[in-house]
DNA sequence: CGCATTTGACCCGCGC
DNA sequence: GCGCGGGTCAAATGCG
């Protein structure tokens, strides 16, 4: 469906995402986004049309902490990601850490 | 099997 | 009063 324009620029290593960022992505639209030591569910995305840019919406999977995540960034340059962090944790750092 | 993720629909608030 | 936008939640599905 897409005429993949110029698309192409915006190509980043799949290991380069896998060795320091999450790469939130379906085919299309490609997202890195800087974990931390939190982790978070998607809850929703949409599409901002008075900004032009998709909005991800994360919460944490923790204690019913308030704190809530969101990314935003044009669906034309994933690189260009404007992350914005707010509210508190209630717990110390989540540890996606399994040792 | 569990968890994570995705999409849709619904709801609410605000603006005009 | 109505419309639109934005935001959230829920459910379902897929994959590991």
């Amino acid at each position: 469906m897409e005429s993949m324009a110029s698309l192409e620029t915006i190509i980043i290593d799949e290991e380069q995402v896998q060795e320091q960022n999450i790469a939130l992505a379906s085919s299309n639209s490609l997202v890195v986004i800087p974990e931390d030591d939190y982790k978070w569910n998607k809850y929703g995305q949409r599409y901002i049309k008075s900004l032009q840019k998709n909005r991800s919406y994360f919460r944490c999977v923790y204690n019913i902490c308030k704190a809530r995540k969101k990314v935003d960034w044009p669906p034309n340059e994933p690189n260009n990601l404007d992350i914005s962090y707010e509210g508190d944790h209630n717990h110390g750092a989540l540890a996606a850490d399994h040792s």
